[in-house]
DNA sequence: CGCAACATTGAGGGCCCTCAAGAGGTGTGG
DNA sequence: CCACACCTCTTGAGGGCCCTCAATGTTGCG
């Protein structure tokens, strides 16, 4: 049918259902943290300003790295691995609002203004963290401004990606979110290139707001109209313009 | 039925449909503005360097404010009256996705990162917007670290909102979203206040992802279940817990 | 009064969720 | 090596939530 490739095995083998609970105490890890991956451009004093500020820590896949309510005393990032946000519930597993592949913030708003996390974290893989405490990193910033312009950049584009994800999800119906995201995947990749999915389909479909079920049909109606090419965890884009017709931009 | 008191007259009657188009030159005007509600406690210098940045400017009723896509060249806030950010659809208006009501920030992250508005913005007012170019605004932040910390827990603030609104979305139904709501709106009030509705019933729809009809629906069904009492713009809260327990939280 | 905009109410239907069963892959233990 | 458990994705059947379309009632204004 649709041959591109035999299809591979799944991305990230959920490990078996995390087990909530204590916290072990994770070791310190010395390392060089690129903070310019997470914060943009930065004076190398500014760098080693944080370095010094920052408490790394290991987290083996499937452990739960905060909860929803859970004070919230630093501002955390994901170095190395994958981690998903969203919404655990009990008994049917995490219900992925955002999977995270490092490098990326995990936690950058919520600790800053109530202390607070706004969701569930599991760890997806083998984690790498970084925590920088907010109250000694908002010193920090008091000195030196131009820092504290990087972490203003990050979280505007922060706003600007859930402003969009928000548009989307109250305008668009399931097929054209999923267009968009292809889209989105393709965009800067050469123009036939084969795409392999990072992560879990189903986690795919909870970010997209909709059930694996739905994600699978649709991924079939798109293969079937000839806009895409699907072999397990591979994808093709085969009509562009048309992906983008669908998504409605 | 449930009588509270005879309905009042719609919250903003709006205007014949906004006829987007040119931008009428603004006049300048002159203003305290008050920068304590939009960023928090300010040293009194720092407040008078943005005063000294500040652009006020006035918006007749009906105007389109920005359109998404425009060039934003600076922040903006809005000083006095309402206006609404979302979705223009020609023929069909401006679906909300969220209203404001002075003073609030109209535009804050998109300036920021891309210089680009990613809404369209519609004054449902008289308004008085203030502009802060963002270049300059760069450079007193890069002076005035203590500043750059204002925008930056103000941001965050703004990236929670629209998380928690995003959670919301996807996980509660139309239902549940409303009860939210109307919880979230009696917050802050005497348990048995009569709540005044600020905006167009299609407004606060079009905000919590459904149509008017689904709205003025759900409205007859929570006050058939004696939850709560309506009466044209007028609402009070009769069940408190019980309206928390359909929101799910 | 007539007009315009909004809200309400009803009928009908489509999108997508829920539930269930089956296929394929992987790791484990006998 | 094979059986088994367990996870994933897929596919189908059925139904519920909510949208669309249309008609009616209300309010405010010229």
């Amino acid at each position: 049918m649709n041959a591109i490739a035999p299809p591979l095995p799944r991305p990230v083998p959920l490990a078996p259902p995390a087990s909530l609970g204590s916290t072990e105490a994770p070791p310190r890890h010395p390392l060089q943290v690129p903070w310019p991956a997470l914060l943009g451009p930065l004076a190398a004093a500014d760098a080693q300003a944080l370095d010094a500020l920052a408490d790394t820590r290991l987290g083996t896949e499937g452990r739960m790295l905060f909860s929803r309510g859970d004070a919230a005393p630093a501002v955390v990032a994901l170095l190395d691995g994958q981690a998903a946000c969203g919404w655990w519930q009990p008994g049917r597993g995490l219900a992925a609002e955002r999977v995270l592949h490092a490098p990326a913030w995990l936690a950058l708003a919520g600790p800053w203004v109530d202390g607070r996390h706004s969701s569930d974290a599991l760890a997806q893989s083998a984690v790498l963290l970084v925590a920088l405490p907010v109250e000694p990193l908002r010193a920090l910033l008091a000195r030196q401004p131009l820092l504290a312009l990087r972490f203003t950049d990050a979280l505007a584009r922060e706003v600007g990606r859930l402003d969009a994800r928000l548009h989307e999800l109250m305008h668009k119906d399931a097929g054209a979110r999923l267009a968009a995201w292809i889209c989105a995947q393709s965009a800067d990749r050469p123009p036939a290139a084969v795409l392999r999915l990072a992560e879990r389909k189903r986690d795919i479909a909870s970010q997209l707001g909709m059930t694996p079920e739905t994600l699978s049909r649709l991924m079939r109606s798109l293969s079937e109209r000839g806009l895409i090419a699907v072999s397990g965890y591979q994808l093709r884009v085969l009509d562009a313009s048309g992906l983008r017709l669908l998504a409605g931009a």
